[in-house]
DNA sequence: CTATGATGGAAAC
DNA sequence: TTTCCCTCATAGC
């Protein structure tokens, strides 16, 4: 589930695997094969997400691996022996103890810093940054006109968000994604953004996106996957809170769910 | 077993 | 606005 969360766990797990290891990398599939080869051999310097984005530093050269997962991509690694290449295997990535493989990404490439800096200048602030700026993320939105739905969603107001997040989000506050985000209230947006970082940390330790509160949950303990949103695809069922059904639309390319009773 | 749709975003039209 | 990336969980047979 490509959200922000899953690429800072993604960059802490491949930091802590790859950080000072020199790498052999290939491109089975045929398609990263000049970028692997320029990798191939060098030690792993430095492994960080932005939003959505993975970058991952070498020693001694200049240009860094950019790696974004869109809508189905994975990278998934364990110890050696490496499972047989097999299908589109983009990069596989071996270390003396470990193996990294990246299928399905929407972006697979090497950047030179100018363009990394390029990269990171589009992106609005990241939830899971060490030091949020919610300060910023506040003030883009309270600038924008569109739908506050459709705002949560652009990278360049706020990094991570994807349509799980935007959608639970959006519940726990009572907010309607149709409504404009300047109309929503300050204070509204300032405690969205808290229960953000609190939501995408959590994810980050999880693995998983559980937005629930235990009360608003059919069982106690460990929260199955069944139970563990409000509204995100969950139309035509029962609003956990009201009991009214939940709405689906689609806003900003994408569908969005939502109460319309708790939501406005 | 096959069919379907999905957490995203850029490029092509 | 449509296409593409070509994975993976889930639903249905």
């Amino acid at each position: 589930v490509p959200e922000g969360h899953t690429l800072h766990r993604l960059a802490r797990h491949l930091g802590a695997a790859l950080v000072g290891h020199a790498v052999s990398a290939s491109s089975p599939q045929g398609r990263f094969v000049d970028g692997a080869a320029r990798i191939d051999g060098r030690t792993v310097a430095r492994v960080s997400a932005y939003g959505k984005h993975l970058l991952v530093g070498f020693d001694g050269i200049a240009e860094t691996l950019h790696v974004h997962l869109g809508l189905y991509g994975t990278f998934i690694g364990g110890a050696l022996p490496a499972p047989p290449v097999r299908g589109a295997l983009r990069l596989r990535l071996t270390t003396e103890e470990q193996w990294w493989d990246l299928r399905g990404p929407t972006a697979c490439e090497l950047l030179d810093p100018e363009a990394v800096a390029r990269l990171l200048a589009r992106l609005g602030p990241d939830p899971l940054a060490r030091r949020p700026d919610g300060a910023a993320a506040i003030e883009r939105l309270r600038r924008s006109r569109t739908p506050i739905g459709q705002a949560l969603m652009d990278q360049a107001v706020v990094a991570g968000i994807g349509n799980v997040y935007r959608a639970e989000l959006l519940f726990r506050h009572g907010v309607d994604p149709h409504r404009p985000a300047r109309e929503v209230p300050a204070e509204t947006l300032e405690a969205m953004w808290a229960d953000l970082v609190r939501l995408m940390r959590a994810g980050v330790r999880a693995g998983r996106i559980v937005t629930t509160r235990p009360e608003h949950r059919s069982r106690r303990g460990t929260p199955r996957r069944d139970d563990a949103h409000y509204v995100y695809r969950r139309t035509g069922e029962p609003c956990r809170v009201c009991g009214e059904p939940v709405r689906t639309a689609e806003l900003a390319a994408r569908n969005v769910y939502w109460c319309a009773t708790c939501q406005s």
